[in-house]
DNA sequence: TTAGGGTTAG
């Protein structure tokens, strides 16, 4: 607009300012003089004019002029407006243009059909094909109508109908159309049909094989994507920014750090890195590889950044736990005025929930309420169930999850994950059970990642083989993380063969599989072994991650392998770089206390870079009962109160620290401690599977059909054991109450009666295999050596920390639980 | 004057 007011006359030009809005001053000016008009209209470079329209008020603007000069029949002029209209997003005006056109020509009506794909109106666009093909006339569909039409076709069901049109006009030769049909046809999955289309084309562009390759992507055939861009290397066309910003992402799927980098580096040489799509790229590849520095390099030298590129940069932060530079980032695309999209939100919200930031996440759950977002799309809906899952609030994420409009698998997902990780099991396996009668939900690779966890918590065997069954049938099972779930599944509930026999079935190029054989190994007791695993893991030139260290010290320390746990713990900072944590550190503490080396456990927590939190202190403490330190366990408990003083299991420990010497008053105080600060316990519960039922026991149980007889077995177990020398250890109850009645609490524990149970419902001598959900009571560990020894039965109790296999009056674990 | 193929997700 400037270049045609500075060739108005000064005298005209000063009233600008004070007669607006323009579209006025032009119609008054110009009118008057028809003469200038012509005059103008032959000087006016309307080329330059279209150019300047950056905004629907620019362009009115425009638009009245046209009509002053008297355009309103340039069919070129006005068929512009009608694109441009619809590139700045006022739709309405780009129908209304393109009505008010009489003399349309093809070019007309194609712009108005692609206009209507521009800004969403699917079925519009298709309806106004079907009117041109209607209107008799010399004005027919041209290579021009298609493409847009099937990009409309992406999000409608009339494919195959346009696809006969395209053959009909014989239009499927047009590099244009058929790169079209062929993403139209992978997007809807039929890749055989687009390989079709791809491979008659007598000749193709780049824009060709970038469709067939993004095609290959988006149905999951990334191998085979790759192998066409190297057949298009080999016919000597060269990669654009679209190749590859389409197959940077192929690159990130297959972990294919080489390709990644040579692609950048081919970016570089052929100065593709202008392209934002480009940068955007190169930003997720390097984020998913997990290469931070990489990623913010390319942000960092990005001369023009998007929408996209701060939530790729959001992103690769969040989901490398890096959730404090994740919201520097968010705040820098706040100051520079981007606006947030859900998909930021989504990462925002999984950044709250890792910052356990309760208060913010709830402030983000309103943001998405007000904006609409979670009617929109279940994704962010997904995300708010698991940040809430995060923060510990299962209730909050329930209530999302059922007020979400639509549900996908994920959401199922989500949840499920949520109450196993919240130590819900049973929840876990109800939501689970819910989702199958769901018939439009087909469970995925995440629904066993998420149940088959909760399995092992309770230690459904059956459930877990028969989900097994079903994944051996699609060879599901082979996904590693599917079958490291089914490993440390096996493993949990005491299948170690089966555990075994599936980790060498399985590929096993990464950690993941590894952790979990050498972690079952460890949990029944087999350190020889897990070592012996850990050094199979290393000649296969496999990396060990700070996981396998944690799996590796507790089978050193649940097997008593001090010099071979301390080596490990050497190895890991010296070799790997891997900064020791808090689990790493409870590990040594377990390992030296149990073995009797209370000095050097103390001396390690004193000694820790990082604050020692209530597991560290609770090793200590557990080590202190085993080899009777009352001093040492005295001060432990003080400062395990100060860190945690809600867990009554701890209480039970101290008390049971001082009644092991005789200091009866400690017993008494710790008691009337837990009394006093309202201490409840967590339900602790035993199961056991007799058949194909689970039957789950809580102490004190006295509903079960069997009750009687349970009870009376386990009087006639208590005589027995009395004669061979037991003595009940009164200090693992915290009621104050008489002995007698201590003795019956002991006598009812969940254990015992899963026991009990197991006795009395399976043959003699057969084995018995007990679930606890907490630590086994050190009463019913000594207690369950002299049932084994009476019945003559290997009972195999799994409590929430290893297994003990109780054989002849004997534990596995050396009598450390 | 009009058109295709591309980057982010729970």
């Amino acid at each position: 607009m400037f270049s045609l007011l500075r060739l108005l006359p000064p005298r005209n030009f000063k009233s600008i300012s004070k007669v607006s809005p323009l579209q006025r001053w032009i119609h008054r000016t110009f009118s008057s003089a028809a003469a200038s008009l012509q005059h103008i209209s032959h000087i006016v470079d309307f080329k330059v004019l279209f150019h300047s329209c950056t905004t629907v008020n620019v362009t009115k603007q425009l638009h009245a002029l046209l009509l002053v000069l008297g355009k309103a029949q340039d069919v070129v002029l006005f068929t512009k407006l009608v694109t441009l209209y619809a590139t700045l997003g006022d739709l309405s005006l780009s129908s209304a243009t393109f009505k008010h056109i009489r003399r349309k020509n093809i070019y007309t009506w194609n712009s108005m059909v692609a206009a209507y794909v521009r800004c969403g109106r699917y079925r519009d666009s298709m309806d106004l094909v079907s009117e041109l093909l209607s209107i008799p006339g010399t004005v027919r569909p041209d290579f021009y109508t298609f493409p847009p039409v099937l990009k409309a076709c992406v999000h409608l069901v009339d494919g195959e109908k346009i696809h006969c049109w395209v053959l009909k006009m014989g239009f499927e030769h047009d590099v244009y159309v058929a790169a079209s049909l062929i993403h139209l046809y992978s997007r809807f999955g039929v890749v055989g049909a687009a390989h079709k289309v791809f491979v008659d084309m007598p000749v193709r562009d780049v824009g060709s094989w970038n469709a067939m390759i993004s095609g290959l992507c988006q149905n999951g055939n990334a191998a085979e994507a790759l192998g066409v861009l190297d057949r298009m290397k080999a016919e000597g066309v060269k990669m654009d920014t679209v190749t590859v910003s389409s197959v940077l992402p192929v690159c990130a799927q297959l972990n294919d750090v080489v390709s990644g980098v040579l692609i950048h580096l081919y970016v570089i040489k052929h100065g593709l890195e202008s392209d934002v799509f480009v940068c955007n790229a190169l930003i997720n590849m390097y984020s998913k590889f997990g290469r931070l520095q990489d990623a913010q390099m390319v942000f960092d030298a990005m001369k023009v950044r998007d929408l996209v590129s701060w939530n790729s940069v959001i992103a690769a932060y969040e989901q490398n736990n890096e959730p404090v530079t994740a919201l520097e980032f968010f705040k820098g695309m706040q100051f520079v005025g981007t606006q947030p999209d859900f998909l930021t939100v989504v990462s925002l919200a999984s950044i709250f929930g890792q910052l356990s930031d309760w208060l913010i996440g709830r402030a983000v759950h309103g943001f998405v309420i007000r904006r609409g977002w979670l009617e929109e799309d279940v994704v962010i809906g997904n995300a708010l169930v698991n940040m809430y899952a995060k923060l510990g609030s299962i209730d909050s994420a329930h209530v999302v999850f059922e007020q979400l409009p639509v549900r996908d698998v994920i959401s199922w997902n989500t949840l499920i994950t949520g109450y196993a990780q919240n130590g819900l099991a049973s929840e876990a396996i109800d939501a689970y059970n819910m989702m199958g009668e769901c018939r439009t939900i087909v469970p995925n690779q995440g629904t066993w990642v998420s149940i088959l966890p909760a399995y092992s918590h309770v230690g459904a065997l059956q459930q877990g083989m028969k989900i097994h069954g079903r994944l051996i049938k699609n060879c599901a099972y082979l996904d590693v993380f599917v079958a490291t779930c089914l490993i440390d599944m096996y493993g949990k509930c005491g299948r170690l063969e089966d555990a075994m026999s599936l980790f060498y079935e399985i590929p096993r190029e990464t950690s993941v599989p590894w952790n979990a054989i050498i972690s079952s190994l460890g949990i029944h007791g087999h350190g020889e072994e897990a070592l012996q695993l850990f050094k199979d893991m290393l000649s296969e030139g496999v990396k060990a991650d700070h996981i396998t260290f944690i799996s590796l010290l507790s089978a050193c320390s649940h097997s008593g392998l001090v010099d071979e746990g301390q080596w490990c713990f050497d190895m890991m900072q010296k070799e790997y770089g891997i900064k020791p944590n808090l689990k790493h550190y409870g590990c040594m503490v377990d390992l030296f206390g149990r073995a009797g080396n209370l000095e050097k456990a103390y001396d390690l927590v004193s000694n820790m870079p990082v604050q020692a939190d209530a597991s560290i202190w609770g090793a200590l403490l557990a080590a202190c009962r085993i080899h009777g330190n009352a001093e040492l366990g005295t001060f432990a408990s003080d400062r395990l109160l100060k860190v945690d003083s809600e867990n009554v299991g701890y209480y039970v420990l101290i008390s049971n620290i001082y009644a092991n010497v005789g200091k009866w008053e400690g017993v008494v105080k710790v008691r009337s401690l837990a009394r006093d600060r309202g201490l409840r316990k967590t339900p602790g519960w035993s199961s056991v599977v007799i058949g194909n039922v689970v039957e789950v026991f809580y102490a004190g149980n006295q509903t079960h059909p069997q009750c009687t007889e349970i009870y009376k077995e386990l009087r006639v177990l208590i005589a027995k054991m009395k004669s061979l020398g037991y003595v009940p250890d009164y200090s693992f109850v915290l009621q104050d109450v008489e002995d007698d009645e201590k003795e019956q609490i002991l006598t009812s524990h969940s254990e015992r009666l899963a026991i009990a149970f197991g006795i009395i419902s399976t043959p003699p001598k057969s084995p018995i295999r007990i679930f606890k959900n907490l630590r086994v009571c050190g009463d019913c560990h000594n207690a369950t050596k002299y049932i084994s020894k009476i019945t003559e039965r290997n009972i195999i109790v799994r409590d929430s920390n290893r297994f003990h296999h109780f054989k002849d009056g004997i534990c596995s674990c050396g009598d450390y639980w």
